[in-house]
RNA sequence: GGUUCUUUAGCUCAGUUGGCUAGAGCGUACGAUUCACAUUCGUAAGGUCAUUGGUUCGAGCCCAAUAAGAACCACCA
C-alpha cells in the first residue's frame, strides 16, 4: 500500500506540474521545437542504430533492416528555399516513419559547395571591393572562397534543424569533403585508364561574363524578337541573324536537293565583304531547311552549333571571329575589339552602306542562349576541354533501367530518363572556374601545343615531376555535376574493397588544391569530415556488405532528373557496379497560390522560415505535403500550412483533455483513490490476457471503443501502403480526418460518457506514432508531457493493430447514422425551435434504448425517452430505427415540404437501383457481392419511403 | 519540331486494380457557445469530372480524336 501512496502523490505533483508547465490552453511551437530537436540531436537518435557491428557475421540478412536516403545537399552558404522545405518534408517523414518501423535508418546530410552559384556570388563581392579575378591566382582564389563560404556557411544547418529533419549530422558530407575528392579522382583515373576521357576542341556554351564554359543543360534559352537581315552573298541572298560573325564563314550551304541552287554546289564564289571581298565554297548539306529564308546559309564553324558540325563534315576552316572576351577579333580587322553587339549594329551600317542589305525582317522571334545567371548571351565558343565519352556510362544506365533495377515515381519519368540517355551527347566536364575541385591532370609543356597529358592527383602543386619530366597542372575545375554523381557513393562511404586501386602516379594523399598554411588551416575548421572521421558505423572492409548502399529512395526535385539523377546512376553502375539507389521519388515545383512559378521578380517567392517561425514547423510539414503527388508541380498557400497548424493545436487539446481525465482518476478524494487503485488492479489482471507484445494493457466495453479501433487500425493500414506508394499527401490527410472527424468529434465526445483510461491512453499513442513521421515536434511535445509515456518518440515502435468487435464496431456507425439524422433534422427546424432544444422520443429500438445518454450527448439535444407505445413529433427518415422528434404539431406540418422534397430524393435513388437490377447483364456479370449490395440497398429505400409516406399521412 | 504531363466544387488539389449517392482543405451561408480546443462545435449550399466518340453490365478512371494549358528536350541560319 505504502508504494500506491507513493505512486498517488506522485502523480498529484506531476498533475501540477503539468498544470503550470506542460499542457497549456494552445500548443506554442516556438516553446518546444528548438528544445525537443536539441534532446534528439544530443541523445543521437538521428544515427543509425550499431547493425553493422556485427555485420561481418550476419552479413546479407542485414540490408533489409536498414533504410538510407540522401539530403540533395543545399548550397553550404545559402538559404533554404521553399523547394528545400518539400524535400526536408518528404524525406524526414520517410526516414521518421522506417525508423519507427525498427529500421537501422540513416537520414545522411550534405553541403553544397555550390560551385558556379557561389563563385558568382563571391565574384560580385570582389568587384565591390574594386578587384577582379584575374588579379590572383587559382590557388589565391579558391583559398579566399574557402574563407568566404565558411564566413556565410551555418544558416542552411540550422534551418534544415528548423525543418526537423532527423539526419546524422555527424555524417554531413560537403562537396569538397577529402573523401569527395579523393573519389573523384579515383573514378577520374578509372576512366582516363579505361580511354573515356578525350581533351578536345569543340564548341562550348561560352559566358563571356563569368569566362566559362556551361553544360548544356545550363544554358537558359529565352525567346527574343532578332532582326533577321537579308543580305546579297555573292550571287546569293541570304538571311542571318548574326552577320557580324561573317569573318568567320568558310563556307555558304544549301541544301542538296534544291534545284534553284543545284549548279553551285562545289564552285567557290566571292563575296562582297566590308573589309573587302573573300572566297567561299558552295556545299551542299542536309540541314538546310530549303523554306526557311532564301535556302542559303553561311557556314561558320567557330560559332554556331549547327555549323560546326557542317564544317566536321566538309573539312571546312574554322575562324575565330570572337574571342573569349567576348569582343571580336583581329580577323575583323577595323571591327576589332568591339563587343559583339556593337560589332553587330556596325557591321550592319557598313552593309548598309555599301548596299549590301536587301531587306530586313524586323519580326523575327528566335530562342537565344543566355547565362542563366548573370543573363548575358552565350557564345559558342572553340576550346580546349575535357570531355566523357559517356556510350559507356549511358550503356550501363540504360541496361539497369530497362531490367527495372530502380522504380521511378511517378513511373513516366523513368522513360523519360531512358529517352535522355539515348541521345547523350560527350560530356564536357571542364569549368574555368577557381571554386570547384581540380581537374588531376598535367601537360608536358606551359603551352596547349604538345598535348601530352599525365594523370596525378598532386593538384595543389602547379608543377610536378614525374620520371625527371616537368608537367603543368590544368587550371580547369570539374562540373558540379561530375562529383555530384558520386552522391550516394560518397555519403555512405561504400569503396571497392579488396580491389586494387589501381595505378596511381603520386604517392602523396588525394587533397584538395592548395596547400599553403593559411588554406589547409582553414580546411580543417570547415571540412566536416574525412572518410576515417565519419561516425555512423560502415565496414570499409567489404564493398558489398555496406547495407546502406545502394540507398533504399533517392528522392529529389524532378527538375534536375537529367543533371542529376541521371549522372548519378550512371556513375553508380560504372563505380560500383551497383545502380545507386533502388527507387526515385521526384517532387515538382512549389507554385503559389495561382500556380505560378515563384520568382523574386515576381515578388511572389514564399520563404519557408517565415512560415515555421509564425506557424511552426509541423504546420510547415503537413501544409506543404497536402494536395501533392510525385512530380507534379503544384501550388501552395499559406492557407493549408494554417490547416496545419490548427490540426496540432487539435491533438495537443486532445492530449490535454485526455491528460486531464487521468489526473482526475489519480486525484481528489481518497474515494477516487481507491477507484483508481482498482483500476489499476484491473489492468493488472487484463494485462495477463491482452498483453501480447509490449502493448499496453486495454480492452473495448462499448460500441464507439470498437468503433475507433476498428478506425485506427484501418488508417495504420492504409498509411502503411500510402508510404510505401509514396503517396504523402493521401496520408496526411487519413490522419487529419481519423484524428479530427473521427477521434476528437465522436469517440472523445462518447468517452465524455463512457471514460475508458486504458483505451484512451493506447489510442492517443497510436495516434502519435502515426502522425510523428509528418509532425514530429508536436507529437514528441505531447509524447513527453504525458504522465504515462516514457523515453521519446521518436524511438517507439510503430504501433500494431488494435482488437475490436466488428459487430459492435458497425452497430455505433449505425447510432451515428441517427445522431446525424437528429442535427439534420434539428437545423432544418430551426426557424421553428427558436433556440429551443427538443426531445428525441424512440420506439422499438434496442440500440437507441441501450444508448440513450450518449445519443443525447452526441447530437445535443435535451433527452433521449421512450415513447412507450405512443409515439408522436416528427418520425426520422431512418429505414432501421424508430426514432421521432418531440415537436409541436405545426411544426411539423411546416416540415411537409421538406419531407416530400425527401420522399422524392429517395425515391430517385430507388429507381437508379431498380434500373440496374433490370439489367439482366448486370445481375450476370457483375460480383455477387455488388448484386447483394444492390437488393439490400433496394430493400432499405422502399422500406424508407414507406415509413415516410406513412408520416406525410399523418400530417394531413 | 520531339517527349511528357495537366484539365474534377469559388480557390488549391485527392480520387489506388473501372463498382452503389465523386471527396478533402481553404472559402461561402445559416446556427451554437463558457464544460479540451474560436487555432472550437453543428448544418448546408456548391460538380453534365474540358469536349466528342468508343470499349464495358457499369467509365472521373481504359481506348481514340479534339480543345485549352504547362514542363522538359532539340532548335532555323
Amino acid at each position: 500500500m505504502s508504494r500506491f501512496w507513493r505512486e498517488f502523490w506522485w502523480e498529484r505533483l506531476k498533475l501540477c506540474y503539468n498544470m503550470i508547465m506542460k499542457f497549456t490552453k494552445s500548443y506554442e511551437p516556438g516553446e518546444f521545437e528548438p528544445r525537443i530537436y536539441a534532446e534528439w540531436e544530443k541523445t543521437g537518435v538521428f544515427q543509425p542504430r550499431k547493425l553493422q557491428m556485427e555485420a561481418d557475421e550476419r552479413d546479407e540478412t542485414e540490408t533489409g533492416e536498414c533504410y538510407s536516403l540522401v539530403m540533395p545537399p543545399p548550397n553550404a552558404n545559402g538559404n533554404l528555399h521553399i523547394g528545400h522545405g518539400l524535400t526536408v518534408a518528404i524525406e524526414d517523414s520517410l526516414a521518421r516513419y522506417y525508423r519507427l518501423r525498427g529500421k537501422s535508418t540513416w537520414y545522411i546530410p550534405g553541403a553544397d559547395h555550390a560551385g558556379f552559384e557561389t563563385w558568382v556570388v563571391y565574384e560580385r563581392a570582389l568587384e565591390k571591393e574594386g578587384h577582379t579575378r584575374f588579379e590572383y591566382s587559382r590557388d589565391e582564389l579558391y583559398a579566399r572562397v574557402w574563407k568566404f563560404v565558411e564566413e556565410q556557411r551555418g544558416n542552411m544547418e540550422l534551418q534544415v534543424r528548423a525543418l526537423g529533419a532527423s539526419c546524422a549530422w555527424g555524417d554531413l558530407t560537403f562537396t569538397l569533403d577529402e573523401n569527395v575528392v579523393s573519389r573523384v579522382y579515383k573514378t577520374f583515373e578509372k576512366m582516363w585508364n579505361d580511354g573515356m576521357i578525350y581533351r578536345g576542341e569543340k564548341l562550348v556554351n561560352y559566358c563571356p561574363q563569368h569566362q566559362t564554359a556551361f553544360a548544356d543543360i545550363e544554358v537558359d534559352y529565352r525567346e527574343e524578337k532578332t532582326p533577321l537581315y537579308y543580305i546579297k552573298y555573292g550571287p546569293f541572298t541570304l538571311a542571318t541573324t548574326r552577320p557580324e560573325t561573317k569573318f568567320g564563314d568558310t563556307a555558304v550551304a544549301v541544301n542538296p536537293g534544291d534545284e534553284r541552287y543545284k549548279e553551285w554546289v562545289g564552285k567557290t564564289i566571292t563575296v562582297e565583304g566590308v573589309n573587302g571581298p573573300f572566297e567561299v565554297e558552295v556545299i551542299a548539306d542536309e540541314m538546310v531547311d530549303m523554306e526557311f529564308g532564301t535556302g542559303v546559309v553561311k557556314i561558320t564553324p567557330a560559332h554556331d552549333f549547327n555549323d560546326w558540325e557542317v564544317g566536321q563534315r566538309h573539312n571546312l576552316r574554322v575562324v575565330q571571329v570572337i574571342g573569349e572576351d567576348g569582343r571580336m577579333t583581329e580577323v575583323a580587322g577595323r571591327f576589332a575589339g568591339m563587343p559583339v553587339k556593337e560589332a553587330r549594329e556596325a557591321v550592319v551600317k557598313a552593309m548598309d552602306e555599301m548596299g549590301m542589305i536587301v531587306k530586313i525582317d524586323n519580326d523575327y522571334v528566335t530562342k537565344v542562349p543566355h547565362c542563366y545567371k548573370c543573363g548575358a548571351v552565350i557564345e559558342p565558343m572553340l576550346k580546349q576541354q575535357w570531355f566523357i565519352d559517356v556510350e559507356r556510362l549511358a550503356k550501363g544506365a540504360i541496361e539497369r533501367l530497362e531490367a527495372g533495377e530502380i522504380k521511378f515515381y511517378p513511373a513516366n519519368k523513368k522513360k523519360v530518363l531512358i529517352n535522355y540517355l539515348k541521345n547523350l551527347k560527350d560530356w564536357n566536364i571542364s569549368r574555368q572556374i577557381p571554386w570547384g575541385i581540380a581537374i588531376p591532370m598535367f601537360r608536358q609543356t606551359e603551352t596547349e601545343n604538345a598535348p601530352e597529358w599525365v594523370f596525378d592527383v598532386r593538384t595543389n602543386l602547379e608543377k610536378i615531376e614525374v620520371g625527371g619530366v616537368k608537367y603543368y597542372r590544368d587550371e580547369d575545375t570539374f562540373d558540379t555535376w561530375f562529383s555530384s554523381s558520386h552522391w550516394p557513393i560518397v555519403c555512405t562511404n561504400w569503396t571497392e574493397a579488396g580491389l586494387s586501386s589501381g595505378r596511381i602516379s603520386s604517392s602523396e594523399p588525394a587533397s584538395a588544391p592548395s596547400q599553403d598554411d593559411e588554406s589547409s588551416s582553414v580546411r580543417s575548421s570547415v571540412l566536416p569530415r574525412t572518410s576515417s572521421q565519419l561516425t555512423s558505423p560502415v565496414t570499409a572492409s567489404n564493398g558489398r556488405a555496406n547495407p546502406y548502399y545502394p540507398l533504399n529512395v533517392m528522392e529529389t526535385a524532378g527538375d534536375i532528373l537529367f543533371a542529376w539523377v541521371a549522372r548519378m546512376i550512371m556513375m553508380g553502375v560504372y563505380v560500383t557496379g551497383e545502380v545507386p539507389f533502388r527507387e526515385v521519388y521526384l517532387h515538382g515545383l512549389v507554385l503559389d497560390a495561382h500556380g505560378q512559378k515563384m520568382s523574386k521578380s515576381k515578388g511572389n517567392v514564399i520563404n519557408p522560415m517565415e512560415l515555421v517561425t509564425k506557424y511552426g514547423s509541423d504546420a510547415f510539414r503537413l501544409g506543404i505535403l497536402r494536395g501533392r503527388s510525385a512530380g507534379m508541380n503544384q501550388a501552395f498557400s499559406e492557407n493549408s500550412v494554417m490547416a496545419g497548424r490548427n490540426l496540432c493545436n487539435k491533438l495537443w487539446n486532445l492530449a490535454r483533455f485526455i491528460q486531464g481525465m487521468v489526473d482526475e482518476s489519480h486525484s481528489g478524494s481518497i474515494e477516487a483513490a481507491e477507484m483508481a487503485l482498482a483500476e489499476a488492479e484491473a489492468e493488472v489482471v487484463n494485462a495477463g490476457a491482452v498483453r501480447a507484445g509490449r502493448e499496453m494493457p486495454y480492452a473495448t466495453e462499448n460500441m464507439g471503443e470498437d468503433w475507433i479501433c476498428r478506425e485506427l487500425t484501418a488508417c495504420k493500414e492504409e498509411i502503411e501502403d500510402d508510404m510505401e506508394a509514396y503517396r504523402f499527401s493521401e496520408a496526411v490527410e487519413k490522419l487529419h480526418s481519423v484524428i479530427w472527424d473521427k477521434y476528437a468529434d465522436w469517440f472523445i465526445e462518447s468517452q465524455k460518457i463512457y471514460k475508458n483510461l486504458p483505451l484512451l491512453k493506447v489510442t492517443l499513442e497510436m495516434i502519435l506514432k502515426m502522425l510523428h513521421p509528418f509532425a514530429p515536434f508536436v507529437t514528441e511535445a505531447i509524447w513527453q508531457s504525458l504522465s504515462w509515456t516514457g523515453g521519446m518518440l521518436i524511438v517507439q515502435q510503430w504501433p500494431s493493430r488494435l482488437k475490436f468487435d466488428p459487430i459492435s464496431a458497425s452497430n455505433f456507425e449505425s447510432l451515428m447514422g441517427v445522431v446525424s439524422e437528429i442535427r439534420r433534422v434539428s437545423n432544418e427546424l430551426l426557424g421553428a425551435s427558436k433556440g429551443k432544444k427538443w426531445t428525441v422520443l424512440y420506439g422499438d429500438d434496442a440500440l437507441v434504448d441501450d444508448n440513450q445518454l450518449l445519443v443525447a450527448k452526441l447530437a445535443g439535444v435535451e433527452s433521449v425517452i421512450s415513447c412507450e407505445g405512443q409515439p408522436r413529433g416528427l418520425r426520422l427518415a431512418l429505414a432501421n430505427h424508430e426514432v421521432y422528434l418531440d415537436v409541436p404539431t405545426e411544426v411539423v406540418t411546416q416540415y411537409r415540404d421538406k419531407l416530400e422534397e425527401k420522399i422524392l430524393k429517395v425515391g430517385q435513388e430507388l429507381d437508379a437501383l431498380n434500373k440496374r437490377m433490370m439489367n439482366p447483364n448486370y445481375v450476370d456479370k457483375a460480383p455477387a457481392e455488388l448484386v447483394k449490395q444492390t437488393r439490400e440497398g433496394i430493400q432499405e429505400k422502399m422500406k424508407l419511403i414507406q415509413r415516410l409516406k406513412g408520416e406525410l399521412r399523418v400530417i394531413e
